[in-house]
This record gives structure tokens, C-alpha cells and sequence, in this order.
DNA sequence: AAATAGCGTTTGTCGGACAAAGCGGCTTTT
DNA sequence: AAAAGCCGCTTTGTCCGACAAACGCTATTT
């Protein structure tokens, strides 16, 4: 047992992107806002301009800041950073299955749906319909399909009011959804069934029936489930590398 | 409806941190591996050093690269990586409210303990005993008791085996738990109520028993959302800014 | 008014430089 | 011989100065 930890000495690119960091958080800047020109930032701190733009680097790749046509810098809102992407990213590395994204998307996409029939509002069942109607529209497009059914998911997560389950789902939803069209390839007949579990899983939110709901959207998932082994998959195998640098690429910002 | 994209020129700095990823992605760089000095990247790459500097920031705070107590550049096992504390800071720049917290603890934490009744092993009911003891030993003082309710959830996770649950509830729990330090300093009879869940739920797990592991686990979390209103705080407040760089500054690894 | 041409600004990249920190090997001490 | 101290090499963090390309704004041309 050590009685001290390792002292760790800020170094001052750290300590740019910290102050600049520390205004967002507490609000000073707000997104929208923009930071200055990296000469002015050169001014303000007193460090080289190297520095600064190490510090720049730190802070856009946080999500906490963006590059407009290479131009201005701005400050944003963080939901579209590429978080989600290298949590992903991340998840492929430690090698995890098909079968963790699998339990995982159950709790998640069914407290996604819990939470629609709850929240969703009339705008939001408007959006599930016109997936819906594209979806029937699709049949025999695995590429469409697939990124239709990615789309409901995330437009019932969007329904729950939800951001917390909403960015909570999507890294698992990265790389569990493209799937879909793989299995759509060589389970030809999971297309109809998908339209139709879908097709009850909006009714059930418009009835307000949340067993309902969660009913179907368990049956949906196993559906896909079962499609994935029957396409001659094995859910225990971790998530191939190259698919994963597939269907990531996809969703870059 | 305009025809084409705006054509995006990766600059030399991405371009290096891309070819880097690249390698790890694919498995050529595995966790470990040193990758070279930054004089050797210059060599490979044909770039001058400050560019070669802007690419490992981005790795770095990707997760993909960690420099060892400021000496040598190795691939890390992404897992480490502040990911989450970022998007937690995210959650926090949308102002989430504690509501979304709540429910979506509720789903992910439910989650977790349903896992850790199916795939506990003898270590983890060791590790979860372990903490159930110190817990209860630690009555009457707020900040170990929040760590310790903090890390009892982390091991649920953990004993799930699913790494994809894992990381998907870090970033709610981030926030969530460290509450808990508050609410037992107002509503000191809440300990006690906690190391009892605490212990029915390591019960249930040992049992095996879904339905019972469930229930606890949701009278846990009402529990906890019962001492937050008692404690005079209102559930549709989004997190306060202050309260979430104290609680996400705690956990910068 | 719309298109064009300049002109200053800003970014991305470059080359070179230096102090401080860490590492390894060598020498001295015990 | 092991431990401690010393010294030089390597590497990082930072700085300086510079330049081409891209961009925004303004003045000019058609």
C-alpha cells in the first residue's frame, strides 16, 4: 500500500484546454459561442501558439468544441461528437459479442420503449409513421432496411424525452443494428416480420399498453436473434473488426 | 436539395492519428505496444513534429494511446479512457434532469442486477460481501458510504460479464451516485435502509432468484429517489454544473 | 446588381532551438 | 557486491519565426 500518488505536473496545453474547458462547463460560454482566433488565444494565455493549438486539439476531440469550415472556432453542443463512435470503437477492441450487445440492447431498447409509450408525443408517433410507411415501402432493400430499423430505435429512444437512455443506447446501437442488414441478406423472410413487429410496437405506444409494447419489442429483438444465428452467425463470437470499421465509418459525425 | 457534400481535406495531423488508429483498430497494434517515439513518427510519417503532436493528442484523448508518467507512448486498453466522464460532462452541458438519471438507472442498474444473478461468479459475491461488510461498517459517514453504494453498483456491472452494460451505465451512474453522498448527510436514516437493499440483493443473487434481485433492486433506486426529494431537492432539476465537476472531477483517472 | 479581383487574416505546416525530466551506465562508497 | 551518487544521452514540452493555402471582406469591374 502506497501512501502517495504520483504527482502529476499540468502541462500548460492541458491547462488551455482545462480553462477553456472550464468556461463552457460553468456556462460562461455557451454553445453557439465562439472562441477566439489562435493568435488571440496566444495572447490571452501567454504560450505559444503550438501549445494552444495542442490544446485546441484536446478540446475538439472532447466534443466540446468545433471547427466550422475550418474556420471559426465554436463552441457545441456535445451531443454530436463522436462519443458514442469511440465508446464503439472501444467496445470492439475488448473483443465483446454479439451476444453482451445483444442483453444489452434488450434492457435498453425495452426501457426505450417504456419510456415512448410514456412520452411520446403526437410529432414524435408522426416520425414512427413515416418510418413505418418507408419501411413497408423498402421490402427486399437490406441496405434501406437496415438503416430504417436503426432509425425507429432511435427515434423511440428520441420519444422517451430521454437523453441519458438516449446516449446510454447509441454505442451499443453502432455496431448492433448494421447487423441487420446482413441478416436481412440471407433471411429474406425477417423483413416482414421486422415491418410487422415495428407495426405493433408503434400501435402499442399509441394505445399507451406498455406490456404491450415491451412485449413486442422482446419479440422483435429475439426475432433478430434469431435471424443472426440462422444467417450462420455465432452470437458468442466477438464483433469482427473489419464490420466494425464498416459500420462505424457509416456514423463519423 | 444540393447535389454534393462539401469535400472534406484531412489534414496531415489527422491523417497521422488516423493511420495510427488504423493499426490498433485492426489488431497490428495491440494494448501494450509501444509505439514509437515522437522523432521515430516523424521519421516514418515525413511530417514535422508539432503535426505528429497534434495527432497523438487525438489519440490520446480518444482512448486509444496513453503516455506512460510522460515517457513512452503505448496502446491502452481502451476501457480506462475518460470516455465516459466525457459524456457525462455532455449529459450534464444538455442539462439532463435528475428524472433522466433516475429512469434510466432504473432500466441499466435493473439490467445489471438481473446479469448478475445469471452469470456471478464465486469471486464476485466474495467482492460484493466484501463491500456489503465495509459498508456496514461505515455508518454515519456520508462520503465513504456513496463510494461504497457507488462501487457495489460498479461490481454488479462487472459481474454481469457484459462489457457493453458496463460502459453504457457508467455515464448516468457517474452522475447518479455521487448524489448519494448528499442524500445521506440530510436523510441520515438512509443508510441503514441501503445496507439492507444492499444485502437482500446479494441474497438474491446468491439465490438465484430474478424476480426477488428485481424487486430490491427497484425499491433501492425508489429509495434513493425518496431521500432526494426528502432532501428538499426537486427530481426535474437538470444536474447543476458545480455539483457535476465535483462529482466528474473525482473520477478523472 | 452581380461577378471579379485584391488584400489582410487565419490556419496548417514546417524547420530549428532549448530547458527539464527521465533513463542508463559508470564510478564511488559502504 | 549492493547501494548510492554522478554524468551524459534521449525524449518531451515549449518556444520562435516563417510561409503557402484558404478564407472573408471590400473595392472594382462588367
Amino acid at each position: 500500500m502506497e501512501r502517495f500518488d504520483r504527482i502529476k505536473v499540468p502541462s500548460a496545453y492541458e491547462m488551455v484546454a482545462d480553462a477553456i474547458e472550464a468556461e463552457i462547463v460553468s456556462g460562461r460560454l455557451r454553445p453557439g459561442d465562439e472562441i477566439g482566433t489562435e493568435a488571440a488565444l496566444v495572447r490571452q494565455f501567454g504560450v505559444n501558439r503550438s501549445t494552444v493549438r495542442e490544446g485546441i486539439r484536446v478540446l475538439e476531440q472532447g466534443g466540446l468544441v468545433r471547427r466550422e469550415a475550418s474556420r471559426k472556432l465554436f463552441v457545441c453542443e456535445p451531443r454530436a461528437g463522436g462519443l458514442s463512435t469511440r465508446i464503439s470503437r472501444a467496445l470492439v477492441l475488448q473483443d465483446v459479442t454479439f451476444r453482451e450487445l445483444f442483453d444489452t440492447a434488450m434492457v435498453l431498447e425495452v426501457g426505450s420503449v417504456e419510456g415512448a409509450v410514456v412520452h411520446a408525443d403526437a410529432e414524435m408517433l408522426a416520425a414512427l409513421e413515416d418510418n413505418q410507411e418507408r419501411l413497408e415501402a423498402a421490402v427486399n432493400n437490406p441496405v434501406v432496411i437496415a438503416e430504417l430499423d436503426s432509425e425507429f430505435h432511435a427515434l423511440l429512444a428520441r420519444a422517451c424525452g430521454n437523453l441519458v437512455l438516449e446516449m446510454a443506447r447509441e454505442p451499443a446501437a453502432l455496431l448492433f443494428f448494421p447487423s441487420t442488414e446482413m441478416i436481412c441478406r440471407r433471411v429474406p423472410e425477417g423483413a416482414g416480420r421486422m415491418a410487422q413487429a415495428h407495426r405493433h410496437i408503434i400501435d402499442a405506444i399509441k394505445a399507451r399498453d406498455l406490456d404491450l409494447a415491451r412485449t413486442w419489442m422482446r419479440r422483435h429483438l429475439v426475432d433478430w436473434r434469431k435471424g443472426f444465428v440462422r444467417a450462420g452467425r455465432e452470437i458468442d463470437q466477438p464483433v469482427e473488426r473489419i464490420f466494425a470499421r464498416y459500420a462505424l465509418s457509416k456514423s463519423q459525425s
